[in-house]
DNA sequence: CTAAATCTATACTATTCCAGTATAGTACTG
DNA sequence: CAGTACTATACTGGAATAGTATAGATTTAG
């Protein structure tokens, strides 16, 4: 009932980026020393980032990583979900059949936490880091 | 980032004493077949409610388990502290020092997760077993 | 052109957690 | 006092977590 490490490492990653001006990069060291992140581990994180859309990289001397689209459009929710997939509170609500009782019909508890889980996935989606770096001091 | 298995036997062996005539009790082999729970498996769940003080049990020949108040004033939320403690949906939120980046001052992260955590809490501490036997068909 | 810097992609590993089993012991009933 | 049923804890195989390692591709400077 927990996010994992590396999505916390990503969260740290993506706001530094969004903090820095329009256009620039920064390298996975410096993002590694930065934000206390073990430095090969970045690399896996970086990618995962990346393959999902949320952030671009340059290779080369005077590469690194900086955010594919405004910070404004990106959500807690997409970090969490480019690290872990879909967001799903209880086996049942991330596929169906992982109910091993087979309910004929509809179970109450299922129906209550998919309304719990539906709440925190919109609050979730809500969070862009563009309003994140507007909190900081 | 979701509720595991003894969790959910949990919530069916709950479900099933709510839903039974006040007083009665069911035994941990009745309670097995009806939800599908692997007969082994459910004495240690069943235990963990007791000494959570969910449930009460009786011993001997026509022993076996009952809810140990109104099932109005069990809510999801006592039967996942009974079986996994505190909810966090993220480890400094579970203990502040679990930050491993030793953030200076308030990681605005944290402060979004918190409020959306205290919103999911409180919806699960409001889903009562009687609420939820009533929507059973 | 080539060497160094930097990301890409995947394989590997140690440790921990999960799901379930096993078993020795205690209490109640008839 | 024999049988039924809960109590409590130890044990185990497999999967997930949190990293590490490495071989390769791309870009830039000189
Ligand atoms: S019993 Fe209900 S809550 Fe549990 S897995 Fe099945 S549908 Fe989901
Ligand atoms: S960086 Fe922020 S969100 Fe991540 S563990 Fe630290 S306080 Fe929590």
């Amino acid at each position: 009932m927990q996010l994992n490490q590396a999505t916390d490492y990503a969260f740290r990653a993506v706001l530094h980026l969004a903090s820095l001006p329009a256009g620039a990069v920064v390298s996975a060291r410096e993002l590694a020393e930065a934000q206390a992140i073990p430095p090969r581990f970045v690399l896996k994180i970086m990618h995962a980032l990346t393959r999902a859309g949320l952030v671009e990289s340059r290779r080369g001397p005077a590469g690194g990583f900086g955010l594919a689209r405004p910070a404004a459009e990106i959500s807690l929710l997409d970090v969490i979900e480019a690290l872990e997939g879909p967001v799903a509170i209880h086996r049942c609500l991330a596929e169906r059949e992982a109910c091993n009782k087979h309910c004929t019909s509809e179970c109450p508890v299922h129906a209550a936490l998919r309304g719990l889980q539906d709440g925190l996935v919109a609050g979730l989606r809500r969070a862009t880091f563009a309003s994140l770096v507007a909190k900081k001091p």
